[in-house]
Order: C-alpha cells, then sequence, then structure tokens
DNA sequence: CAGCATCCGTACA
DNA sequence: TGTACGGATGCTG
C-alpha cells in the first residue's frame, strides 16, 4: 500500500533532522558509561514506569545531574526516553515505518523516505570471498565508547566491515572479538585503533550522517543475507518493520524465520539497523546483542528525532 | 501467554 | 545432492 501523505510527512522531518543536527559536545568516557547504565536501567524496567529520582539512584547522581547528563548526552529528558522505550512507542514507529517501506519500494530505488541510504553507502563483497570465511583479508579492529556501551569496530581498506557490542572489562572485549572471529574465521585480525577511528566517530552520531559524505560500509554475507540487509537499509531513522514485512519485499513472503535468522547475523549492528524489525505484534522479540540494547537504540533513535 | 504447525536457509556429509 | 537442524515467526486456544 502506498500512501502520498506518508511521505510528505517523513521527507519534512528527515531535511530537519539534517539541518539541526549541531554538533554535541563530545562527552567523557565516564558520561558514557553513566548514561549507559542510566539507559539499561530505564530500558530493563520500563514496564515498572521508574520516577527520576529512582533513575538517579541507580546511577548515583542527583535527579538533577542526571537530567543535565541526560539531556546533553541524547537531547531528551530520561523522563522521555523512558517514554520513548516502551512497547507503545514500538509500535507507533512500527505504523510508520511499514508504509514508508511500502513507499520506497513502489517509487523506486531513491525514494524519498530512504533516509539511511543517505548517508550509508553499501557494496556486497563477492559470495567466493564470503565461501572462503575470510580467507586473505585484512580486518582491522578496535574498541570504541558508544551511547549503547562499548563499541567493536571492524573495518576493512574498503569500508566498515563490522560493528559489535562489549559488555566490559577484558572479558566483554574477548567475547565481542571472539563473535565477529566466528563470523569470518580466515581472515586476518589486528588490532589498529588508527583505522577504526574515522568510522568509530562517524557511526553513532548524528551530527556526523551526511549525505554528500557517506559512510562506506561492506557487507559480507550470503545472497540471502545481503538482501536482508540491504532491505534494512531502507528502513528510515525512527521506525520499524516487521520480520514478514522484509521477507515479502525480497520476494520470499513465507521466510519470515529465515529473515528473522538473517537479519540475527548481520555483522555491521546500528549501522546496518537490525534493530528496526520487529515482531509482527510490535513486540521486540530479540536481539543478538541483548534486548536492552534494542530497545534503547530504538528509543535513542526517537529522541534523535524529537530534538529537530 | 504458552504451545505448535510450518518452512526457509545453512551446514555438513 | 540430500538431509538434518533450528529459529530475532506468527497463529491459535
Amino acid at each position: 500500500m502506498f500512501h502520498a501523505s506518508d511521505i510528505t510527512e517523513a521527507a519534512p522531518s528527515a531535511a530537519k533532522l539534517l539541518a539541526t543536527c549541531e554538533p554535541l559536545p563530545r562527552p567523557t568516557s565516564s558520561d558514557y558509561e553513566t548514561v549507559r547504565r542510566a539507559v539499561e536501567f530505564i530500558s530493563t524496567d520500563f514496564r515498572s514506569q521508574p520516577s527520576l529520582a529512582a533513575i538517579a539512584e541507580a546511577v548515583n547522581l542527583s535527579p538533577a545531574e542526571l537530567e543535565a547528563l541526560f539531556r546533553r548526552w541524547a537531547g531528551l529528558t530520561p523522563k522521555a526516553f523512558l517514554q520513548a522505550v516502551t512497547i507503545d512507542k514500538a509500535r507507533e514507529l512500527l505504523a510508520s515505518g511499514a508504509s514508508l517501506l511500502d513507499a520506497a519500494f513502489d517509487v523506486g530505488l531513491s525514494g524519498p523516505s530512504r533516509l539511511h541510504d543517505l548517508f550509508v553507502r553499501h557494496e556486497a563483497m563477492s559470495p567466493g570471498f564470503y565461501k572462503a570465511k575470510g580467507e586473505g583479508i585484512d580486518l582491522a579492529y578496535g574498541f570504541t565508547d558508544s551511547p549503547f556501551g562499548r563499541a567493536l569496530v571492524i573495518a576493512t581498506d574498503r569500508g566498515l566491515a563490522g560493528v559489535g557490542f562489549s559488555e566490559g572489562g577484558a572479558a566483554g572485549d574477548a567475547a565481542a572479538l571472539d563473535d565477529m572471529r566466528r563470523r569470518w574465521p580466515r581472515a586476518r585480525f589486528r588490532e589498529d585503533q588508527t583505522a577504526i577511528e574515522p568510522f568509530a566517530q562517524r557511526a553513532f552520531d548524528p551530527a556526523e550522517w551526511m549525505r554528500d559524505r557517506p559512510l562506506r560500509v561492506v557487507l559480507i554475507g550470503t545472497d540471502f543475507e545481503i538482501r536482508v540487509w540491504e532491505t534494512l537499509l531502507s528502513i528510515p531513522v525512527g521506525s520499524a518493520t516487521t520480520y514478514s514485512r522484509v521477507a515479502e519485499t525480497i520476494g520470499a513472503p513465507k521466510a519470515a524465520r529465515a529473515v528473522g535468522a538473517a537479519v540475527g547475523r548481520n555483522p555491521v549492528s546500528f549501522v546496518v539497523p537490525c534493530h528496526r524489525v520487529v515482531g509482527k505484534s510490535g513486540a521486540l522479540t530479540g536481539y543478538h546483542w541483548g534486548l536492552s540494547r534494542k530497545r534503547a537504540m530504538l528509543g535513542w533513535e526517537a529522541g534523535v528525532l524529537a530534538r529537530g
């Protein structure tokens, strides 16, 4: 179904988003950690609708301090974030996202609602490469702070190849790296902070999402997986779609479950927005890096839009 | 909300 | 090429 009104409503908010995102003061590492814990707490306990005081207590700050810090980080209050993270909100996102996805494909490759495509340019690695399990390629990796916790960033010389998350500490880092190594067991991994820094800086900062300087992403996967991941790139920021809807879009209407599996194998978490796919009921059914992260990402994106 | 029918893609032989 | 497997589904009661 195509609704012209969906596009005309979406386009201004996109322009607004791009025009009004001013660079944020770069938060310190410990600020990230505090906000991450607050996000975690809210995401986990949103059903009980905790008060500001309760959230502040959980992260050992006064309510005023938390509010200021949170607002600086996400541009909205903890209370507003809490609201954004509820299932109702996810349903709302779903309602708009589904029709936007339809619209994008009805219009053709550069439909006006393909917001995410404006700043991500992707290319698929050859099937041969995938078959060789990464044989003969160098992957640079490094860790960085992100709004969703400590992130593992992986890059080839052609672009961003992976984003994952660490639970923190040496063990968390090792687990995240292992997770990535299993995807491309024959690739050569080397720690290289300099190589991943440009991607680390840009992936999580909306002020850096610019059409004229698209983020280069390389997708390494099977044919089917790549079709699924490309579809994810057409879901606008701050909206959502369903597994079955993605299945229909790629022409395999009965493959909802296989789509779920493929979405789960997306190596470039967040940048390829697998968090914007939810169950048909609007429930957030699963996430490779933890459901609370998925909630946080959807809430964070709602906040990014609200700030404009 | 718990159970289950169904069914696709993948891995491995 | 065949087959076993299991899942980030989606209905049904």
